[in-house]
DNA sequence: ATGAAAGCGCTAACAC
DNA sequence: GTGTTAGCGCTTTCAT
């Protein structure tokens, strides 16, 4: 019952008052300018800390008007350690650099994505990470052009660095691996071209298909929205489609926990009766039995190199310097051979 | 290159002179205030529209001394669907109710908790949804005394509501259940008592052995702190240490993927050389062969809780109503019996 | 090295 | 109904 009302919170002119000196050495000393008597400012800071003093960041940002107190982080679900890594690393490191980071859903809706932008464009952000949608409304795209931003997973075309998982050759290579196996008919269940990392994960495909000298017409393609049910959907026809396929190639995070389940709904073995590539997620992958063979994604890479450029970006835009340099940032992705790809059914020893 | 600098946004007092109203004006128009006439808000608001007014959060939070601009999430992870799920639609609803939401990680770190607290106070947010540390600093404590508080999955005894799963019930089942296949030399691997829902979980297990009258003897009970990490030592440990438990029950979402991978690389066969229940995430468990038997839990619900408690606190904060009762608000969790519980090997039919 | 004062962009009394 | 004005809590010239 102490203090029920909540006091309002000591600030700047409280303390000046307190200590007989102005507002201005107040900040001064709190923000470390060099030009505040030593003995001074350490009075000021103790003061500060027993009088428990938190600055006003709102009031600061306002105040000085170009401020990272805020980025935005602005992603289309947070299903997938793609998401959910990358974001909790991009808030620690960002922390870090005194910045707060504002985590905001678009679940993959141009005119949501637009709101959110709006939002907080509205909070004067500094500048953010995006995952953008596959069609950025013209409005969005006028946002986006104002500030700094880092783009994740996907590029929408605009002026900005981007960091992605370099996964085309990992595509590229599980076809030659189920090639090697055996494999002539195989099945390719990705995200539609008009997303980027959905066409840069087709080209992998296919110049695994010419490398390995497969007949195109003997693969199959399939391109559904990167969520977990369709996934499972799609798996589903694919399976009870009458196609010839013998291996399986998921290119997404999402899909793959779809086409696993659906998979093994199935009934069927892996990899005697069907083999099985799926992307992302390594942690709970090798759970199944067999382990899955995967394409594995170093996320915490990804977060790291997305944070420092967005960093960059500030720093760039306070001191003028160039910005981090527009276009994409990759990170490696492998693939990662494990029980689920064999011989296909005919060609058992 | 047209807009090179860019161009410092339309304001209040922009539009004020565009429009020859005042800004007074201006603010109430686009605040839908009924003191304005309809004809001159329609123009008021068609104008912003024009000119691509974005109202700035920061100046109206500060302005509007109490805002519910923005609210902090302050968890120690996201490796998990408990924290990822939960974090994702708490973002979405609260955004609906035009409030942005911060992401602060902890890291588990009492430190780092205070340290994301006082940042997250010193941008004056309107309340928080927290999954506390164990132990809390006295710091801590006394900053979450002074905002509406919902604590998630865990709670500190400080005096605010919070969002659970109802899982002691669950445990307990999973007890009962092994006993009936024939289990009388179970281990349980589960977060430290000091963990509010540690606790708890334990109590289910205990409850579980005395309702299936199993001698609490012959009942191992490891306690580790929620990693990934820690999952799979504490398993491994577990399966090397010539205990005689057939049974392995898992009282965490982060400790059973680590358990699940360690017990699958024991070579253990589920469920004929070993039972397993594990906790949490039923996306992926169900791709394991066979597909672990689990205590589900609905994360989605439980956010919409959490969402809800908070908004509700925020309301109440400005009308002066009571707020939310304080104490626990539980969603269901159910145990789900699948391909990884079975008989004993000695009681094999 | 320190102080006085002018904002930052908005809201909310208080006048008219 | 609408305008005037005084802040919100801080930073930052410009003086001294």
């Amino acid at each position: 019952m102490a203090s029920r009302g909540r006091r309002r919170s000591v600030g700047v002119v409280e303390m000046a008052r307190d200590l007989g000196v102005s507002t201005a050495t107040i900040s001064r000393a709190l923000n470390g300018s060099p030009s505040v008597r030593r003995e001074l400012a350490d009075r000021i800071r103790a003061h500060a800390q027993a009088r428990g003093y938190v600055a006003n960041r709102l009031a600061r940002a306002l105040s000085a008007s170009t401020s990272r107190a805020f980025v935005g982080f602005v992603i289309p679900y947070v299903d997938t350690l793609a998401y959910s890594a990358v974001a909790a690393e991009c808030a620690s490191l960002l922390s870090a650099a005194g910045t707060q980071m504002i985590l905001a859903i678009t679940e993959n809706d141009a005119e949501r994505e637009y709101e959110q932008l709006r939002d907080l464009v509205g909070t004067r952000i500094a500048g953010l990470v995006i995952s953008p949608t596959t069609h950025l409304l013209d409005e969005t795209r006028r946002l986006l052009a104002e500030l700094p931003v880092v783009e994740l997973h996907r590029v929408s075309g605009i002026d900005a660095p981007s960091v992605l998982a370099d996964d085309e050759q990992a595509l590229t290579d599980s076809i030659v691996h189920l090639a090697a196996l055996g494999h002539t008919d195989i099945a390719y269940l990705g995200t539609p071209r008009e997303l980027s990392n959905g066409a840069i994960r087709l080209r992998g495909i296919r110049r695994g298909v010419a490398k390995a000298g497969l007949d195109p017409r003997r693969i199959t393609m399939r391109l559904v929205e990167p969520t977990q049910e369709n996934g499972r959907d799609a798996t589903r026809e694919l399976l009870t489609g009458g196609l010839p396929f013998t291996a399986l190639v998921v290119g997404s995070g999402s899909l793959s926990v779809g086409a696993a389940d659906a998979v093994r709904c199935s009934g069927r073995r892996l990899p005697d009766d069907l083999s099985l590539v799926v992307y992302g997620d390594p942690a709970w992958f090798v759970l199944a039995d067999p382990p899955l063979t995967m394409i594995q994604v170093p996320y915490a890479g990804l977060a790291r190199i997305a944070a420092r450029l967005l960093l960059c970006a500030l720093d760039a835009r306070e001191t003028g310097n160039p910005p981090p340099a527009t276009g994409p940032h990759r990170v490696l992705a492998g693939l990662c051979v494990a029980g689920s790809t064999g011989p296909p059914p005919g060609r058992r020893p």
